[in-house]
RNA sequence: GCGGGCGUAGCUCAACUUGGUUAGAGCACUCCCCUGUCACGGGAGAGGUUGCGGGUUCAAGUCCCGUCGCUCGCGCCA
């Protein structure tokens, strides 16, 4: 008898059917048994009734994570027994024939819908397990529909989607530290971001997208930040000016937030996540209004408590949960973002925050060839660690900006989760890679 | 790197403030009972070097010092 999926059962009420997937729980009524089955399309209670002796005799031996797979008929059931509201609440599967295709030892802590209350550490060290939660795998189905709607409108733009590498030679991009590869007989690095690879596919083809890991050697032990994160990223050609790139980066966000509404509605209840509101036309502030609003001197970056209150007063005064801070030091940012012509000392690099979040960064880029060497000397950077970026500007470049957005970031607040851990399946940070490092032997 | 918090059963937590018989509970586990349960219910049982080391004391899970680990905040970082 080939298989169904549960989620399809109530199809074949009356009918004699086949499925298999997990035991989520075995409800022992002496008697009678109950059990919630689960495969990857949802969960289904299934009954074992006293004359059905040979599936009992099963029955009475299978306890939570065996994996079975059982024949029976569906039936509807008693009306007060119906679950409103809920996938099959309707029916059961009366169980006929149970086959143990995999037994599971007693599990680690408590897997149930309304015990599962993990400390992050105990979640991560029994990641196998922990995937198999509800809840768990909720944040991250949420997360595939965040970076497939990310790919989604960035075709419908007309973007064009590349590969960057991973291995790339010292840049020296400046800003965050990066991990060493042995090459070899020679030294190699993990990309800490596609930049310059974006801007020279840009050149090539216009507008360019890629979702790719990004590897940062910070030793930053924080609630958002990883070693190892997922980064979209885009770079479109032809712009006007800094604003161009912003409108483009703000509906790619609207977009993803609609798409999660709308195709993630039980996952959202489930995690009784608060989607931040993206209001009509996004608060755009620059960065000197910002320290002023907040009180704070004049030529510093902000600091993470001020994003935090910039974030509430703009939700006070607009009810936008989103804020774009726009003009940087030139001084502190890397080499190629774009001086305002007005003034050069301030650029046209630009942060998107949400709920004192910084959720992507992006902005105009210097295009002009002769200004770019101008900075690549400011910065005093060697030409020749980058000389295939300086090439594709050196034979014509248009005016051009990009962003890029944090796949973790976005999923942990748009499901309200205080961890970045916890919206990342297998996280890598400065003490753990799978288990903790600390267990391990250190190297000489 | 700096500062705070925490470390007790497989998991989540009590007991610590004010040191005092045998360190408790829920879930999980083992056994028993239950014909309509809703990630059940009832009964019994097993499960602990209180992270590790030292100190104070008649007496330390509890107080002190050290150490290791985790965690939160800052810094660094986008």
């Amino acid at each position: 008898m080939p298989r169904t999926l549960i989620k399809d059962l109530g199809k074949h009420i009356g009918e004699k059917v086949k499925i298999a997937g997990w035991v989520s729980v075995r409800r022992d009524q002496g008697k009678l048994v109950f059990f919630d089955f689960r495969d990857r399309s949802g969960s289904v209670q299934g009954v074992v009734l006293p004359k059905e002796e040979l599936a009992m005799a099963v029955a009475k031996d299978i306890r939570a994570e065996y994996v079975v797979a059982v024949e029976g008929s569906v039936g509807e059931r008693p009306a007060q027994n119906v679950n409103v509201g809920v996938l099959n609440g309707n029916i059961e599967l009366k169980v006929e024939a149970m086959q143990v295709l995999a037994a599971a030892e007693s599990l680690p802590f408590d897997m149930s819908l309304t015990g599962y209350n993990l400390d992050l550490p105990t979640e991560l060290d029994h990641r196998a397990l922990s995937l198999r939660h509800p809840k768990v795998q909720a944040v991250f189905k949420v997360q595939a529909v965040i970076i497939g709607s990310f790919r989604e409108f960035m075709k419908s733009q007309d973007f064009f989607e590349f590969q960057a590498p991973t291995i790339t030679p010292a840049m020296a991009e400046g800003g965050a530290e990066v991990f060493e590869v042995s090459y070899f007989d020679h030294k190699a690095y993990l990309s800490q971001s596609p930049q310059l690879y974006k801007q020279i596919v840009m050149t090539a083809f216009e507008r360019v997208f890629s979702v790719n890991k990004i590897f940062r050697a910070e030793p930053s032990v924080t609630t958002r930040h990883l070693t190892e994160v997922v980064s979209l990223d885009a770079e479109m050609g032809f712009i006007e000016s800094w604003q161009d790139v912003r409108d483009m980066a703000e509906h790619c966000v609207r977009f993803i937030l609609d798409s999660v509404k709308t195709r993630c509605v039980e996952e959202l209840k489930l995690l009784g996540a608060d989607v931040p509101v993206m209001i009509e036309h996004t608060p755009t502030i620059s960065l000197a209004d910002a320290l002023t609003k907040l009180g704070a001197p004049a030529d510093k970056d902000l600091n993470p408590e001020q994003e935090r209150r910039l974030c509430e007063m703009i939700k006070q005064e607009t009810g936008s949960d989103f804020v774009f801070v726009y003009g940087y030091p030139t001084k502190q940012k890397p080499f190629y973002v774009y001086p305002q012509k007005d003034n050069p000392a301030v650029n046209e690099g630009m942060d998107l925050l949400c709920r004192g979040v910084e959720w992507l960064s992006g902005g105009r880029r210097i295009n002009d060839y002769t200004q770019l060497m101008d900075h690549v000397a400011k910065w005093k950077m060697d030409p020749s660690k980058i000389a295939m970026f300086l090439e594709a500007f050196r034979y014509g470049a248009p005016p051009e900006g990009g962003f890029a957005l944090g796949a973790e970031r976005m999923t942990m607040q748009i499901v309200g989760l205080k961890n970045i851990r916890e919206a990342t399946m297998f996280p890598r940070d400065m003490n753990r890679i799978d288990g903790l490092l600390s267990s391990d032997e250190k190297k000489e």
